[in-house]
DNA sequence: ATAGCACCTGTAACCGGTTACAGAAAGGAT
DNA sequence: ATCCTTTCTGTAACCGGTTACAGGTGCTAT
């Protein structure tokens, strides 16, 4: 399978120090050091030297004898379940860029929605110097905060929002979110739906969608299926579904790949959508928009829970400001994957 | 939008040191030092009431000065183009999970495909102490190699194999990859195919794979269109085909999600695929199995390259073992998206 | 009694930078 | 000529750990 060629790389030889600069140019150490950063106080002659000497010798200054200096990397940890998937991607990719524009760098770490994981990983990031720590959700190891604390990194559970938690939240309200997908379907007419999520073990994410959808009034029949959040768990959840006596005429998803799993599932069966099944997801897939039929879905917001997670942290470690709970609204983007039910009340 | 509430952080006050356990357990700082590192000359008495206060004080070590003195973190630098795009993605995943196994931390940014920003990214991780850095393709700011070389780290080239290349490169042989596209749309019969690629700018890969497909013997009209690399920007070529007046019989796309997206706007304006059109893509997108049709498609070995980048490196920084390039093997997964043209050698 | 050794602990140098402080040199004012 | 500034540079302490080395204790062997 792999096949290795041609050797590339030299032995990692003894770095240069501000030292050797220093000797080279005449100089002591901290006028070297000077130059290096800038300060007014140092003769043009001199800086010249140094500069020369720098360029000559290809120093490079070592960046963790700086930031033992500066009291601290500028690193930023993010433990995440997964970036396969498209919506901590899209999360993680605002996060690192609002990091970049602060001056920080994004250390990251996934879980595999292990919190054992979670824990270990968290460790190693605040190991390598982590300033902060960003988890997702808010079931986690009970070690984890007070970990955090000892090494004075301030965590922040985002994709979740919840003002009493005992860390401060970015993110939604999933219950409010399933809550007004299950209305959407409500209000077109469905009153037997299947409510198809990817693990709930330890997700509370999950759990509170579901639950939202649960506590919308009105349903006459809803029943749950745990399946893999993935594109084949949607499939397969939707195989299970087809084969019921009485089928659904809408299929709630607690997630993108989910849905779109499922679509595929039921028009490789032979259904015709949204005539025969609405669908309804819960996305950041890109393409939600482009899907054949479109999909109609919960947008959540993760490029804006990506920014503002990033800004609160740094802010935080500059000022001193106080992390703040954020609640950002998701928004339901009706499209072409949902309608009226065939015949008002009556499941086929 | 965000709704601000409940400050919940504490300043980041002055960390415990050693000096202080020390000073509090009555010993020296080497001792308590000691002690931290398991170190076996310590009296079991001693261990004991310096573990307790280190519990008491909540004492965390500095990561910086340790590494100081280690002479280095265990970081690695990735320079990625997006996160946001799967086959990133699942590189980047298989590529933290082997660091992880190896004891080190993956340190990323992204470059939005700038090259001047992926120069800046790369020297903000080296800054920040990254031991090793990996950068996808061959197409980089010529500054880049000489940087890191400054800090003593090396340099790995991904998606892309390439045995004379100044640099180690570990990936796939991306024109050997286009041709395999395009040879399977030829054993079908196909001779009038149109190539959807994203930008190729400053994109070695897809370049290579165009001439690759360019490469093969026997295709009798082959338009190339360059688009956004996105499901929009599949879709958007496709209707852009739609329109020819002399129709392409297959469509060879340079990346999955533009497959994807080319494929959803063919069905919509009524085309039933593959009858009426073949589609082949490249791919890492998980569901790519499950589209329907199922997408033909070369499949990439993005876990095995992650996999493969993150052990040669972690060699070489244990080691010193020189970074071997390597080659990745591609394979083409004939699925329900291709297959022979109507009417062999006549274009619709 | 004393050399020899094992075991434990402290002193101090060190990693590679930054920076407070002191001091030297040069120029201007009186 | 003397004093005061201003400008530049060097000495040395410091960041927070690790570790080579020296030294002190208590035990056994002679």
């Amino acid at each position: 399978m792999a096949e290795r060629t041609s050797p590339q790389s030299k032995q990692p030889s003894r770095r240069v120090t501000l030292r050797d600069v220093a000797r080279e140019a005449g100089v002591s150490v901290a006028t070297a050091s000077r130059v290096l950063n800038g300060s007014p106080s140092v003769s043009p002659a001199t800086r010249e030297d140094v500069l020369r000497v720098v360029a000559q010798l290809e120093f490079a200054p070592d960046p963790l004898a700086r930031a033992l200096n500066a009291g601290g990397t500028n690193t930023v940890g993010a433990v995440i379940p997964t970036i396969n998937h498209a919506i901590f991607a899209a999360f993680l990719e605002a996060l690192e860029a609002r990091l970049d524009a602060n001056g920080y760098c994004l250390l990251m770490a996934t879980t595999g929605m292990d919190q054992r994981v979670e824990l270990e990983r968290a460790r190693s990031l605040l190991e390598m110097g982590a300033r902060a720590l960003i988890v997702t959700g808010l079931d986690h190891e009970p070690e984890l905060t007070a970990m955090a604390k000892r090494f004075g990194a301030p965590v922040v559970a985002t994709s979740i929002y919840e003002a009493s938690a005992p860390l401060p939240t970015i993110g939604y309200e999933n219950t409010a979110l399933g809550r007004q997908a299950m209305q959407h379907l409500l209000d077109l007419g469905h009153t037997d739906v299947a409510l198809v999520s990817g693990p709930t073990a330890q997700n509370d994410r999950a759990r509170f969608r579901i639950r939202g959808a649960e506590s919308a009034g009105g349903v006459r029949s809803l029943r749950t299926i745990e399946t893999e959040l993935s594109v084949g768990g949607g499939a397969a959840a939707a195989k299970q579904i087809l084969g019921w006596e009485r089928r659904p005429t809408a299929l709630l998803c607690v997630t993108d790949l989910v849905a779109l799993g499922a679509m595929f599932e039921l028009q490789r069966s032979g259904l015709l959508l949204p005539r025969d099944m609405s669908v309804i997801g819960f996305d950041h897939i890109s393409w939600s928009e482009h899907s054949h039929p479109r999909l109609t879905c919960i947008s959540l917001p993760v490029a804006a829970m990506g920014e503002e997670s990033a800004q609160a942290i740094c802010n935080f470690l500059t000022d001193g400001t106080p992390i703040p709970s954020v609640r950002l609204q998701g928004e339901i983007n009706v499209r072409g994957s949902t309608c009226r039910p065939p015949e008002p009340g009556t499941a086929g």
